[in-house]
DNA sequence: GGGGTTGGTGAACGTTTTTGCAGGAATTTT
DNA sequence: AAAATTCCTGCAAAAACGTTCACCAACCCC
């Protein structure tokens, strides 16, 4: 058999069968492991397929979000990189949506070695690139606005997780009226989302402070840290702290 | 043998097996390897022939395969075609996840008015820009490969549904061996996906139709209709016809 | 007819491609 | 942590390749 036959091949069993081993590629066509490895390797340096450990994936899924364009997107690549660093190998993870935890799902380093319980579907469309996080997607009702699931199945599943640490992409955050949504399904997850974690961090781009919107998520006193671009002396962040809120 | 009678020589057979071996057609033909490769080039040179390392290609035969990123894509198109014609305002559907299934999802008519549940995060991204579809999302483990979710939970769940009809993207099909599957976690998910519906719908590309894979999903009565690019009355569906698998 | 030209072919020889194998490293699984 | 796969690197042998040259036959021109 030709190698460029044999190459077509593989192609057309992994465009048929979404992956491919490279054991089994190589008892089918009779050649020896090496140049099953090397025809995969040839494949994927044109781009045509995915190379992963012991076989090959077919690319027509692996497709990413385009997040330029998004609002403040600078801001919001600086606030994941800051939120990056209090996640730790082991880890349980809770995670809303939001274009701000999407830059979060995309600033995770390749070794981090986590578990990520989210409703969002971009979100975890992002999760699922990254080679050693696992994610467990809650079920329900999916709502077409914010693209993350609501109701009761998933506040219930919610609750059933205790997660070290929980990030929150919100909408609106005030001193005294603590944290605001204007979803009312939304506010329901958020809230238990709160709730399930020992830790809650808020991700928000400084335009957001001291704004508030007509559903009440919860006080300040559940927010253990709040994440923004501007840097965490700045003044307005003095009546969060006086109310027990770490800035980052 | 003149140089013009031997190249239309090559011309025919390259076109008869879509393919040819250098060593061969000197055999054959009687000549040194040296006159062949000469002979390849220049055909290959006026553009009717691949040469390869070894012999040579017919054009036809290697198609360009990637025409919208997703194979075989306007096939696919097609399947999804036919599939909307199943579906009815009202009804509950369960789909699998596949780029045949992603098509469905694009093609379903803006005034339908349905629920789905699905466990593939590139399906429901679909789903939810049709204004009227309500989504359910099956929660769970998300598989990385295939990018559903799996596990127990998951399937838990799905055997809670009662939907009317559940189209399943299959990846590979066979008379005598039934629907098979490479990926054990997905093997259990489709399974509950046909025990909950009443109707079950497989949709694949004519490739795949006779192939078969490691794993077995279940035979062929549990499926109710097969939908492929092919019209419905070609012979390579008499033997599922047998069996009682209606062809669209 | 002789000599030159042209096109096709085969042979020689060095180069490149392809492939399998051995070992050690890296990764996954148990 | 140990065992089993899988991967990578370098190497060597075989096959295929391209280039060059020689040869031959046909053809052309004088």
């Amino acid at each position: 058999m030709l190698k460029k036959e044999r190459q077509e091949f593989i192609l057309r069993e992994i465009n048929l069968h979404n992956r491919v081993l490279t054991s089994d590629l190589c008892e089918v066509i009779n050649v020896s492991e090496d140049t099953i490895r090397r025809d995969l390797s040839e494949l994927a340096e044109s781009g045509d397929i995915i190379k992963v450990h012991g076989g090959a994936l077919s690319k027509s899924f692996h497709v990413s979000f385009q997040t330029n364009g998004v609002y403040s997107h600078d801001n919001k690549k600086m606030i994941a990189q800051k939120a990056v660093t209090l996640i730790r190998d082991g880890m349980f993870i809770l995670t809303t949506g939001g274009t701000t935890i999407l830059e979060l799902a995309k600033a995770l380093p390749q070794h981090l070695r986590a578990t990520f319980f989210t409703g969002s579907l971009p979100a975890a469309m992002e999760y699922i690139h990254h080679p050693n996080i696992e994610v467990i997607f809650i079920g329900d009702r999916i709502s077409k606005n914010s693209k993350i699931t609501v109701g009761g199945d998933a506040i219930t599943k919610i609750k059933q997780i205790n997660a070290d640490i929980c990030f929150l992409g919100i909408n609106a955050i005030d001193a005294e009226h603590g944290l605001t949504d204007n979803d009312w399904d939304v506010v329901q997850v958020k809230k238990a989302m709160i709730q399930s974690s020992k830790k809650v961090v808020a991700l928000t781009i400084a335009e957001k402070i001291n704004t508030q919107q007509k559903l009440k998520i919860g006080d300040l006193d559940l927010l253990d840290i709040m994440i923004t671009e501007l840097d965490p002396g700045e003044k307005i962040f003095e009546a969060y702290k006086a109310k027990g809120v770490e800035i980052l």
